[in-house]
DNA sequence: TGCCAGGCGGGGT
DNA sequence: ACCCCGCATGGC
């Protein structure tokens, strides 16, 4: 499906703002491949944003199959999903001396988090469950490849996720070739949720809390993936998600009595404040997403530093790595 | 080979 | 409230 250019717009970074740091993270090679950030703005009809920095500038260029989109919702759109209007000083100032996050303000200064809409979010999430970081990007990646859409802009193709109305029709052997194992029920059960509920359309009213509860109803979602879904998609960071992995790293770094979610939520909220949901998705970063017992050994050498040049996957190097 | 991983729900206590 | 187990799949 080839999209055709409507206008461009250029938008003013705000203080503290890395565009190639915020485009790598976490980015597929249709996503971002070094220059350009492709982001979708809208499914219906399928819009597409290439941007790119100048200066003190970013510019975006808008693809369409309509055109419907007006200049200022493009941009707040954008600024949005950039999270222009985030106070990462505020942030910054309660990690800098924290054994964990310290060089998040030194070597991913001005890396914000890219959002994603609703329904990318929770299948993210869903892949992420019971998985090695590898192993859920691998689940991600073959869903893009093996049931995306592809939307064409100029000669760079962009794959969009299934939205859940198609999702549900999708050929389960299709779906089994992404090799989801029991997941891809959990996304089944989620399209059909979505649909029933009109949750794109609703969920954004709803607080963090409630928000959390509505999505854990999913079922093969719990805690974790509707807090993770929530942080993603939402930037909602005061309800951390807590996995096995951030558990036990947080129990080492803070000398923790237990490793429950328990414990390690109400220390995290304690030490990282309403931006305790952004810490959890930092440390990752800044542990370039090892294993845990490698994660573990790395808090001990107290190397909490990001590889910018390594042979593995690391959430950094996704975008040229992963094929 | 045989574990076990950025979870989860169901069934036990 | 907890604790414990099985669950698809891939990686090592």
């Amino acid at each position: 499906m080839k999209l055709g250019k409507l206008f461009s717009v250029s938008l003013e970074k705000p203080r503290l703002f890395n565009f190639k740091l915020t485009s790598t993270i976490y980015s597929f090679n249709w996503i971002y491949n070094g220059k350009n950030l492709y982001l979708i703005l809208d499914y219906n009809p399928p819009t597409v944003a290439k941007v790119s920095e100048k200066d003190k500038e970013l510019n975006a260029t808008i693809y369409s199959l309509k055109n419907i989109i007006t200049q200022s919702e493009a941009a707040e759109k954008i600024e949005k999903v950039l999270g222009f209007n985030e106070k990462i000083e505020e942030f910054y100032n309660k990690i800098k001396d924290d054994p964990l996050l310290k060089y998040v303000p030194i070597k991913l200064k001005g890396a914000r988090l890219r959002s994603v809409d609703l329904w990318t979010g929770l299948v993210i999430a869903v892949c992420q469950q019971n998985a090695s970081f590898k192993q859920g990007w691998r689940m991600l990646y073959n869903l893009y490849k093996k049931t995306g859409k592809v939307l064409q802009v100029e000669d760079h193709y962009v794959i969009a996720l299934p939205r859940p109305k198609e999702l549900v029709k999708l050929d389960a052997r299709l779906l089994a070739e992404c090799k989801l194992g029991y997941r891809s029920q959990t996304l089944i059960e989620a399209a059909k949720f979505f649909l029933e509920n009109s949750l794109e359309e609703k969920l954004p009213r709803e607080s963090p809390i409630s928000a959390e509860k509505i999505l854990r109803e999913i079922k093969g979602v719990g805690q974790y993936s509707a807090r993770l879904t929530l942080v993603l998609s939402m930037r909602y960071y005061e309800l951390p998600p807590i996995d096995r992995w951030t558990a036990r790293i947080a129990q080492e770094a803070y000398k923790l009595p237990s490793a429950t979610v328990k414990t390690v939520e109400r220390v995290l909220k304690e030490k990282w404040g309403r931006w305790a949901a952004l810490g959890v998705f930092f440390l990752t970063v800044v542990l370039d997403a090892v294993p845990l017992s490698e994660a573990l050994m790395r808090l001990k050498e107290n190397d909490l530093k990001p590889s910018f040049s390594t042979e593995d996957l690391t959430p950094l190097n996704l975008w040229s790595k992963m094929t």
